[in-house]
DNA sequence: TGCTCTTTTTGCTGTAAATCAAACCAGCCT
DNA sequence: AGGCTGGTTTGATTTACAGCAAAAAGAGCA
């Protein structure tokens, strides 16, 4: 599968050679996930309560809705989505998770999660279960404080997202979305140009408010102008300053 | 003022008779704020670190984005309004704050705040010093606790309104706000149906992601179908089933 | 290789909400 | 009172996107 392949040339490859790898001081997304900032022998302390699981497969859900919560995880390889359905049905994905990321945040308020969670291609994930963390936590003054910047950031990644939804037209969600993806690439030391959308046109629609239609209009439109270049999932960005711009302009 | 006459028989008059109050075992919000779940002996420390100050005017800003992040707040009365700007001079609202209800988690993460806090009415908050906190927290496992509890109850709070704003016609949105405002009312004991709205048009439409005519269009003709009573902000929700049924209808 | 099923693209039409514009209203100041 | 200001409502028109439909392109499988 295709995918994979990519994942083994994108800096993830501690992680590849076995899937059930053996440290968090071995693993070269230790500069994005928890572990930041934390001294060798806290990474250690932090390592022995992570549980690393088989690979998820493409449409593997790693928990559901209502789910009793009681791990966060973070993205060893592949990537993730998350969505929401509300009482009537209607579903909201909530965020796309790549390498390094860490997610399950929601849940610990009610002790359920509130969201479900699927492998959008093959993926690992490393399991930490929360009230071990939380133990930790107390005991690690930096790895408390991390974990409050990585919901802090969750949470000003989402009202970000308030303002796409609100303020931006199909464009400027649809740039948004690809000045992301390809700023998390970067980091990752991947190219920032060339990349493979893990999502399909359905969920970047339901993600950014839009129709599947919108979606695969706006971006043959992008195409025809140049700004990018579109086949199938492939995309190649070729004009981030345009890019930019159609993200700031206004519905 | 009206407003300040409205605070008083909220529930919160424990704060009022002298605006710097004494301490947090005395306010009848600790049941919604941070205090909830500890004991008394650690309510009495977290009370030491707490700062009240002086009432806030409206227009008064709390910390404005880029502002460096030192603590969070709690609202003790009136109401508080946070909105994020993005480089072009977009605007968002990013939420309405009630008494009871904390804010400021931004900024933890970069160490700036990433929006501003303005007061909606005369309103007074607790500050609470974050690096104390965070100190107490090591200390008291059950604050730790809440504190996540927080975060993760504002990370789905967003989701939900990524939801609305994505998939919601403009009378689901605006149901939702009023629905969403009624329960705060009511979680304090105040009525669930008659309300003063404390946002303008404008911080509705914003934070909507709507036009004020749409609001006020919206509003009209739910008065007209007698599913609200509106007279300026006051508000009485005359049909909750059908207002529930609004918020589900989709787009 | 051909067949089925799913996803994506493209065209055409309708509509909810934006936009433009003007009237209305409630405070507030002189 | 009377005029001024900012917020709100209402009306007429435009438009970006939704919705429907059908073609095209992959993806999986015998």
């Amino acid at each position: 599968m295709a995918s994979t392949i990519i994942i083994a040339n994108t800096g993830a490859n501690a992680c590849t050679h076995g899937f059930i790898k053996a440290s968090c001081s071995d693993c070269n997304l230790k500069g994005l996930c928890l572990p930041i900032a934390m001294d060798i022998p806290d990474i250690d302390r932090l390592d022995k309560i992570i549980q690393r699981s088989r690979p998820l497969h493409a449409g593997d859900h790693l928990y559901r809705s209502g789910d009793s919560f009681r791990s966060i995880y973070a993205v060893r390889s592949g990537s993730i989505k998350t969505y929401m359905v509300d009482e009537e049905g209607i579903e909201q994905v909530t965020g796309f998770f790549l390498p390094g990321e860490v997610l399950g945040f929601d849940g610990i308020g009610t002790g359920n999660h509130g969201c479900s969670v699927v492998a959008l291609e093959t993926s690992s994930v490393c399991e930490i279960p929360f009230e071990r963390l939380e133990e930790l936590s107390l005991q690690i003054p930096t790895l408390q404080h991390h974990m409050f910047q990585l919901m802090s950031k969750q949470i000003e990644n989402d009202h970000q997202m308030m303002l796409t939804l609100s303020k931006k037209n199909a464009e400027g969600r649809i740039a948004t979305l690809l000045l992301s993806l390809s700023r998390r690439y970067a980091r990752r030391n991947l190219s920032a140009n060339a990349m493979r959308l893990p999502m399909s046109r359905m969920d970047m629609g339901n993600f950014l408010g839009l129709t599947i239609e919108t979606v695969s209009r706006t971006l043959s439109r992008l195409h025809k102008e140049d700004v990018i270049s579109v086949d199938g999932r492939e995309i190649v960005l070729k004009n981030h300053q345009r890019l930019d711009e159609l993200c700031h302009q206004l519905q």
